[in-house]
DNA sequence: GGTTGACTTCGAGTGCGCTCCAACTGGAAG
DNA sequence: CTTCCAGTTGGAGCGCACTCGAAGTCAACC
C-alpha cells in the first residue's frame, strides 16, 4: 500500500549491504557483464530494482559454489537472450549442481582424514600424559 | 622381504604423480616450508621417502578443504617442532573442521537454490511447449 | 662417448577475483 | 552557502597459489 514498498529502488551501497558484496564489486560485475547495465537516477547514481537485487543474490550463490565469474558471465548472456535459452540455462545449472555435489562428496572424505588426525592426536595426547 | 618395498624412494616427478600435484608445486611447497627439506642422492636430487608422501597427501586434503597456504605453513612448523605442539596442532585441526562442516552447511543451502532454478526453468520450458 | 630426459636453482610471469585510488560530481543537511 | 557524503569513471594494484622459463647438471641408455 506504502508507495515505498511497491516501488524498491536502492543505491550501491544499499544494494551491496543487501546482497554482502562492495560497491566495488557490483560495479565490477556490472563491468564483466555478470549484471546488465543498471538504471540510473537523474543524477546518473546507479539504482537498484528488487529484480536487480535477486540477479545478485543469484549470483551470490553461484559464486559460493565455485562456479568461476567466467561461466557467470556465459549465463548472464543467456539469460539477456531471453527465453528461447531457457534450456541451456537449465543445462548448465544441472552441471553445476553436479559439480557441487561432487564437492561435498569430496569434502566428506576430506572429513574422515581430519577426523581420522583429530583422534590420532587425541591418542598420542593421551600416550603422553 | 624384497628391499625395494621396504626402502622407498621417489623422484619428484615420481612424488608428484603419486599425490597429484604438480613438480612445480612440489618444490614450491618445499620452499615454502609447508614440507621440511627433503633428503637428497648423491647428485644433490630429491628423494622422497613413504612419510613425505604420506605428509604431502595430507597437505593436498588440507588444501582441498580450503585451508590457506599460510595456515598450513604454520601447521607444517607446529608438526616440526614434536610432541610439545600435538595440542596445538589437534586444535588447529578441530578449528578447521568446523569450518569446513560450515562450508557444507552452506553448500547444502546453494544446492537448495540451484534446484529451485532448475525447477523454475522446468516449468518455464514446460509453459512454452 | 654422445644424446636424451629428468632433475637442479632462481626469478619472473600468470590467472583469478576482486580492491583501491584519484579526481571529480552532485544532492542533502545545518 | 558551505560542508559532507555517497556516488561516478578509468585505470592501477593486490593477494593468492601456483606455473613457467632459462641455464645448467647429471645419470642412464644405445
Amino acid at each position: 500500500m506504502d508507495i515505498s514498498t511497491r516501488e524498491m529502488s536502492l543505491t550501491v551501497g544499499e544494494a551491496a549491504e543487501r546482497v554482502g558484496l562492495t560497491t566495488y564489486t557490483l560495479r565490477w560485475y556490472e563491468q564483466e557483464g555478470l549484471v546488465a547495465p543498471v538504471g540510473r537516477d537523474s543524477a546518473g547514481r546507479r539504482r537498484y530494482t528488487e529484480s536487480d537485487v535477486n540477479w545478485l543474490f543469484l549470483l551470490t550463490r553461484l559464486r559460493r559454489t565455485g562456479m568461476p565469474v567466467r561461466d557467470m558471465r556465459r549465463y548472464a548472456e543467456l539469460a539477456r537472450q531471453g527465453d528461447r535459452t531457457l534450456g541451456a540455462r537449465r543445462a548448465l545449472f544441472e552441471a553445476h549442481r553436479a559439480r557441487v555435489l561432487a564437492r561435498m562428496a569430496e569434502l566428506t572424505e576430506d572429513l574422515k582424514v581430519l577426523d581420522y588426525k583429530i583422534d590420532a592426536y587425541r591418542r598420542a595426547e593421551e600416550e603422553l600424559s
